[in-house]
DNA sequence: GATCGAATCGTACGCTGTACGAGTAGTCAC
DNA sequence: GTGACTACTCGTACAGCGTACGATTCGATC
């Protein structure tokens, strides 16, 4: 019987041991690996989208069978976790680990959130669905930190958190999606003009075209925090 | 040349013409029209989540074979968008048209806009990637009168309702899928557990488990609305 | 050489959305 | 009646999907 790695399946990648690839000829394909698979899943979902990630096309780019790909990962889920987790790490606010402006700090970490998950459209919609991997945890932990160190008490802290979290994954959702259809908009703008007595308003303010989405994001953060945390 | 109806494809539902479907026997369906394929799709959305529906077995429940719903409907993304907009229909704040009480009026707009989408766990991750139907354009008129009516400047207006629904909509996905997947969640945080070490403060507070979501929410909105709007 | 585990992959299966075109029933003109 | 036209239904078929299964290959160890 061989069962598959479990636990310990990305053993190649924390040993600093020679890798055998190198000994092979120069126009072979290196093995497989799961660092391999998740970097050119996050290509093709850049590519392609959510719904664009098959598993024959991802074994094709690794230059491999589409089945090899079960040896490293569970199912294609598992390859959508990982994906997302890998796109989400942190290194933390630019100047010190123990800055006094937790202010500034959470707003900075929220705000590269957000620019990370807008670099790869597909990522923030699926953010709530799926699993939370190390990065994701480790986002929350530092925000329940760094809130903590700001005065918010415990009773409060989950509150915050969450609203936090919910204001910046549907910005994030809405205006990925906006993104990616901008024909689509522009065509529903055009129609509302036919519907100008049933919709008047948003008619009249062009709500679909034009935006300035990232100022509307650091305002109604601005408003949050104001809120959730005590003033300094 | 059999061409579908496009435009004009809800004939039947805007008559007050005597259905012929009442002269057959009793055993026998009534005949397929919109409104029925539209009500099963949200009856098996919300039995058996977005990737439950199928257009086979869409077509079983209503008595008649799978190609026949295409008569009616272009494709299933079709299904999707007005499956969506007919569980988004809002009829108002319940006590007059031009009522003082502005705020509250959003707030009960958008609580009761949470409160539809969390009935349709399926329907808020849905709402940001369709297309927006009447309904829908419906809730974001009204939005934007009564911003208008409470002050806010044209110049804000757009800023203001998206950053309402950006909320909205976080906070409802978030709170809808983890809804669904309670034992999950449960299970993470008690892996979570296992670690910590490295994620003490989320650990201790037991934030993947105890939530107060709905207050978090009215909370968050009370923040944002200040904000976004003058006090009165 | 024999054995064994790790890793690869060809084949096949069940399921999906839907293109195509045949078939049916009702209506109207003559 | 009869033929034409429209509205609607649906059986069949097809390509594409995730992946179960089992055969195969390769390198290390005894």
């Amino acid at each position: 019987m061989t069962a598959k790695p479990k636990g310990a399946r990305n053993k190649r990648s924390q040993g600093t041991d020679v890798s055998p690839a190198s000994e092979k000829g120069p126009n072979s394909e290196p093995p497989l690996s799961l660092e391999r698979i998740v970097t050119t899943a996050v290509e093709l979902l850049d590519a392609h989208g959510v719904d664009g990630l098959k598993m024959r096309q991802l074994a094709d780019r690794l230059g491999s069978g589409a089945m090899s790909l079960y040896w490293h990962v569970d199912n294609k889920e598992q390859v959508f976790d990982l994906a997302l987790d890998s796109v989400l790490k942190y290194c933390g606010p630019p100047q010190s680990v123990q800055s006094q402006d937790w202010r500034g700090d959470v707003i900075h970490m929220l705000e590269d959130w957000r620019a990370s998950m807008l670099r790869h459209p597909w990522s923030a919609s699926l953010l709530p669905r799926r699993a939370l991997g190390p990065n994701i945890l480790g986002r929350l932990e530092l925000l329940s930190k760094t809130l903590s160190r700001a005065g918010v008490t415990d009773a409060d802290l989950n509150v915050a958190i969450w609203s936090l979290w919910n204001y910046v994954i549907g910005a994030t959702i809405t205006r990925a999606s906006f993104d990616l259809s901008d024909d689509d908009r522009a065509a529903a703008q055009q129609r509302l003009t036919g519907l100008s007595e049933q919709y008047p308003t948003i008619e009249r303010s062009r709500l679909l075209m034009d935006n300035d989405w990232d100022g509307a994001f650091r305002k109604g953060l601005d408003f949050l925090l104001d809120g959730l945390a005590p003033k300094q």
